[in-house]
DNA sequence: ACCCCCTGGGAGATCGATTTCCGACATGCT
DNA sequence: AGCATGTCGGAAATCGATCTCCCAGGGGGT
């Protein structure tokens, strides 16, 4: 009923657990093939499998990886998650994922848990620019960590994120590109993204350009947003969302209020979830290259810790077109 | 720059590795209220953090315990592994989350990962009700594993689930309540609960009653299955779609369509997720009770094993009603 | 005054793997 | 033949915690 050890394995081949363990663990010198057959025959026979916290604690790695995103809930940090794990898997190690619930406080306690002798290293996709960075810098200090798609203030290490500024660019010139010059800006103000692209917006389209800041990305907020768009229908033909989430619950209901979407207002979304193909119209947004983020993020994740010097690199978005932008 | 070990503390604190134990781990015996704060202080200005693996190896424990669920892009195990995450953490445990990319492969390798040392104990999402038995009866003999939400041919474990056929009760009961007699159904083959749903819809509406089966619980195949109902749009005035996403992807194709929703086809879903309120209209479904479930799972996980035998427990649906159902 | 019991600290064994170090043996070269 | 070199197996140390076992000292009972 116990689970077999490395000696009974080493035992049944008839050999040092020393021997065992160079077949097994496959690092180290050569052993005579003969007895490397013996010994993985034993295994297979016995069932064994490595205990993981002894090999652990020996060798001081896990072959795990980490990330921490700020809510499962939104679609787009699953997409997120799974690029980042089809790059660790295709590294051969294996990804964690936890959820911060969208508070910094129990951020910081998933980053401990996750960092005391769980994983050898950690994405994070902060919740928060100012509030999650002391945190981040304290564990960036133990282990490697990556931030992802989001930077914190003084988080001490570098973070792989989309370059926000061309992709509201992307969104601006394309909305004016139909006629649309009274655009609008739905975004949150906690995350460094929000931040981003409000930057971003009020220096393309001027400081009295329409800015509605919610406390966070959610489709509630996206309704929150809706309300206050169609109080002043006049002055605005056109959002542009700072995530998909919130464009879906804005269109939602700008339809239910009767207003024509993009008739009397166009919408855009942000991130390219899934999910915008289903609704009518089907919402433009931006796409990131998550797959190219995910791959260098692993590659700094891994690489010697002054290549992690605080920093941001921005990758390229790209636009996709749908109805909910189209000319009328 | 090493991280500080448990004999640090107890050398900065001047006791032994055995007293410091003590007081950080909490358990085992009194210890000198002197030394217990002489040793906190010592672990505190030295930022001892335990090592997991370490005390894993020891104690044959980690603390954490597993979930493997089919997909994370479909919303309700995001939700379920939510409300399990609750639970765990309100133990005093830490969860760890992961996908199978609706795999029976990939979920098997993914239950070794985990079960190799790294969780407790393991809830199951399984993806197939045939094909993912025999991993899961193996694991099961390692260790704890609960199935959650769907169970699994010759798992040789337990199963919390809902009770599908008093749902489709309810739905169907609902239905025929606002004068629909023409019922479809739209469920998966390949896991329990689109099997169970089917054969309780059988059961109650004859066999020649009209069934779409798809190959998974995706939008897309919702889109599928609203090309198949359109095709047969007179001999069908109401769909029960075994999945929220299934009925996303059908009422939005319908819509598309001009089939008017609930006037010439009511729908109903499956899973009560946060998207069905953002539709046009929203969609009536049926809530399971998560946190219930997890309760009890998590109860089980932690109960010796004969307290796991193979068997399935049911817990009560709630019907929802919103306007996809509406009365015309 | 003596002994026993109880409390609580410390030395060392232990969990299960990896890895260093040593020695045995074979091989090749002069 | 003799010695240097290389290959490979095994004994034992090691990772960092917990836990068993022993022992010292104080208090209470007779």
């Amino acid at each position: 009923m116990t689970a077999p050890r490395l000696i009974d394995v080493a035992e049944a081949a008839g050999v040092s657990r020393a021997t065992a363990s160079r077949v097994l663990a496959g690092t180290q010198r050569n052993v005579d093939p003969d007895l490397a057959r013996r010994v993985e025959e034993a295994a297979q026979r016995l069932g064994y499998q490595p205990n993981h916290s002894a090999r652990a604690l020996r060798t001081g790695a896990t072959g795990t990886i980490g990330v921490i995103v700020p809510t499962l809930a939104n679609p787009y940090f699953v997409q997120l998650a799974d690029a980042i794990a089809q790059q660790v898997r295709a590294a051969g190690g294996t990804l964690v994922v936890s959820d911060a619930a969208n508070d910094t406080a129990i951020e910081a306690e998933q980053i401990d848990t996750l960092l005391s002798g769980r994983v050898d290293g950690l994405f994070v996709v902060p919740v928060s620019a100012d509030a999650s960075g002391p945190a981040i810098r304290d564990a960036a200090r133990r282990r490697p960590i990556v931030l992802f798609d989001r930077w914190a203030k003084g988080s001490g290490t570098v973070a792989v994120t989309l370059d926000n500024a061309s992709a509201v660019g992307l969104l601006v010139d394309h909305l004016e590109g139909i006629g649309r010059h009274r655009i609008a800006l739905v975004a949150d103000q906690a995350s460094s993204s929000g931040a981003e692209r409000l930057a971003a917006f009020t220096e393309a389209q001027g400081p009295d350009a329409t800015t509605i800041l919610l406390p966070d990305f959610t489709t509630d907020a996206g309704r929150t947003a809706a309300r206050r768009i169609i109080e002043q229908r006049d002055r605005v033909d056109a959002v542009v969302c700072g995530a998909d989430v919130l464009a879906v619950g804005l269109v939602s209901t700008l339809h239910r209020s009767r207003v024509a979407v993009p008739g009397q207002i166009a919408v855009t979304g942000f991130d390219d979830t899934e999910m915008l193909k289903l609704l009518d119209p089907p919402i433009t947004s931006v796409r990131h290259p998550l797959s190219a983020m995910a791959e260098r993020g692993l590659t700094l994740l891994q690489a010697p810790g002054r290549e992690r010097a605080e920093r941001v690199e921005r990758f390229p978005p790209q636009l996709v077109v749908r109805a909910s932008t189209s000319e009328t």
